[in-house]
DNA sequence: TCAAAAATGATAACAATTATTAATTTATAT
DNA sequence: ATATAAATTAATAATTGTTATCATTTTTGA
């Protein structure tokens, strides 16, 4: 793999974020600094990044997937009611994945582990029991 | 929410499965029974079904959404080779949301437990190490 | 410095899902 | 039973998220 300036910048623009951003908030962030950069190369690079371990893709919520740059093993939240995914700083269990293995014949890398819910903001205005379950 | 067929023959097809089909996959299924029910209408009473609480939608793979009959707590297992989805018999661990619940401010619901890997499938055909992660 | 390999930008194509709308079905009050 | 309002449908257009294509530009290494 050859180096990029636009790779570098997409890695780089991710890395600012502590929220999980998707493809096109990158894009439209990246478009101010750099606005010749094409939307096919953030999503190609976010892929190729994800692929070789650089950052982390989070599939777990319906519609775009999420991006982490944080790849140590963590858990998330994601709120039912917003769609919004943020970081869960309890410990990892990695004891379950020995207990899940004696139940499944393939082989198991890993875990994911989200919790569910409405978050503070939807509590606070009024948005949860209204549409509740917005996201299902 | 007044009586339809299709919204019982979606349901019915779906209880058919221990895997967990996409929409087209219960759509073209019912075609065969019924020749004139609309993708559409798939769509739309599964969307229902879901937000009512009847079935469940599984969202932690990446692409086209999962469906579950079954909505008693469980975990499942994701090959990150070809994508299936498969139960995971283990024990639900409800003091996670306890724990979790410490990390965050918003309202714990329940979570989902993914496990990933390769399954038994892809391991043997040799499909694994070759396009090694063809989800990600 | 030149050629091969890799990456890019622009955009077409594709896949998953939702919205629209006219016609049909269901529930209901007579 | 009948009329009517509300819900649902089939068909399909529209939208969204993502990948593929391809001509052009960058990177790399001899």
């Amino acid at each position: 793999m050859n180096y990029s300036r636009q790779r570098e910048e997409v890695q780089e623009q991710l890395s600012f974020h502590h929220d999980h951003p998707t493809a096109d908030v990158i894009y439209s962030e990246l478009r101010e600094k750099d606005p010749t950069i094409s939307l096919a190369t953030v999503y190609r690079n976010l892929k190729l990044l994800a692929q070789n371990g650089t950052i982390r893709r989070l599939t777990f919520v319906s519609g775009a997937d999420h991006f982490d740059s944080n790849i140590d093993p963590h858990y998330h939240f994601v709120c039912d009611c917003c769609g919004k995914v943020i970081d869960v700083p309890m410990q990892v269990a990695e004891t379950l994945d020995d207990t899940a293995s004696k139940y499944i014949s393939g082989n198991i890398t890993g875990h994911d582990l989200v919790f569910r819910g409405v978050c503070d903001e939807c509590m606070t205005s009024g948005r949860s029991s209204v549409g509740s379950g917005d996201m299902l």
